[in-house]
DNA sequence: CAACTGATTTTCGTAAACGAAAAAATTTTT
DNA sequence: AAAAATTTTTTCGTTTACGAAAATCAGTTG
């Protein structure tokens, strides 16, 4: 999906949104501050909006951004996802220092990443194997000792029940330091701009309906 | 923050992101498609960018598009965050059904919420006291037996280990259904359009530096 | 079915974004 | 420090977005 086709897609779903708020033209005029016959050409492709004018619009239809930028026309049009995965059954796979288990892979264009992870190593990976990727990274430890390390921060010990969020874009590792394994929750972002989210093949999870 | 100024802001950003990633206004506009005149009269704040002008240089710097929309200027100019919260010291508070910890309050423009969540109720909760918000949210069961009740779905039932990710835009509760309160890991999407996020309180959790 | 009402589309003048190329500013080389 | 090379800003003609008002379309009522 280029600019062109996207701004053309964010248009088209303009007045799909404004018709499911049962919105008027002149409603949404005045609730943006951009007039009638912008947005009508707009939504009719005879027009492509200025920065400012997608913003005016996007926000006075209450539209989370993200949702609009992630792919129009996905949750609000009522079709809202749900995918269960079972303890045994997420897709896992292995790096020298940690073990995944990658959660509700079947929902494809989805926002956040969650993955259960094992933590094996008891020393520090070589800074080359740190993560280090775009946006934000939450991780929670529920078993074991984690011992966090970040770049620009000195390592931190966190014990089961104690939560570390940060700027994933910062290189990261861990390292187990209680008896065996340390085993974490990590959430992590996965937006791209407009890249279609890789889907993952070999999926065990449970899907459910649409 | 208005449209106008959103977007002024984002005009600085792409200043200091093209500078911090080394680019010449040439390279970028190669990259992007965009006239090197035209980058550098939105950089200089002569002129307003259309829409798929925005989008176009916002891709070619590999922005991550939700990033850029939270706030100009956050986490890409090197201002890298952590914080660590202890597992007593989480932000709680108690609704009728269920017991929140807030984790990461203290940073404030952030993308996720992570709650551990305690739920006390044995049976749902009226509809109207079930939750509903933007965006998407994960759930990861810890201890107990949990059902997920979601509208458009019938209740699920969520062991240890097990988790669910859904659209959190359909309404949706928690019972627990095991010996004792269930706990579980829940992270909500916060993206609003713009808005400021609003900042806790009585705030307890651990921040580390800048 | 004509007259009215409300909503949308089209028309048109004005303002503004866009890109090519010239001009100016900055950095590097000799 | 002059010359050359690189990078940025400005100029200017063309294209396009924008809003006010007119025209069209879609229901509703008398």
């Amino acid at each position: 999906m280029n600019e062109a086709e996207f701004v053309a897609a964010f248009s088209r779903e303009l007045k799909s949104l404004r018709l499911s708020n049962g919105m008027t033209l002149e409603e949404l005029s005045r609730a943006s501050e951009v007039s009638i016959s912008t947005i009508s050409k707009i939504e009719n492709l005879q027009q492509k909006p200025s920065f400012e004018t997608a913003l005016r619009v996007a926000r006075a239809l209450k539209v989370n951004f993200v949702q609009m930028m992630e792919g129009p026309g996905l949750p609000q049009s009522g079709m809202t996802r749900r995918t269960i995965t079972r303890a045994g059954e997420a897709d896992t796979f292995r790096s020298d220092y940690y073990t995944y288990g990658v959660h509700a892979t079947e929902i494809a264009r989805k926002i956040m990443v969650p993955l259960v992870m094992r933590i094996r190593n008891r020393t520090p990976p070589p800074l080359a194997d740190w993560s280090i990727h775009d946006g934000e990274e939450f991780v929670y430890v529920m078993k074991g000792v984690l011992e966090f390390h970040s770049e620009q921060y000195s390592p931190a010990i966190l014990n089961v029940g104690d939560s570390c969020y940060f700027d994933s874009t910062m290189r990261h590792a861990f390292v187990s330091k209680g008896d065996g394994d340390a085993e974490i929750l990590s959430i992590c972002l996965s937006i791209k701009p407009f890249e279609e989210q890789a889907r993952h093949s070999g999926d065990r999870s449970v899907q459910d309906g649409v």
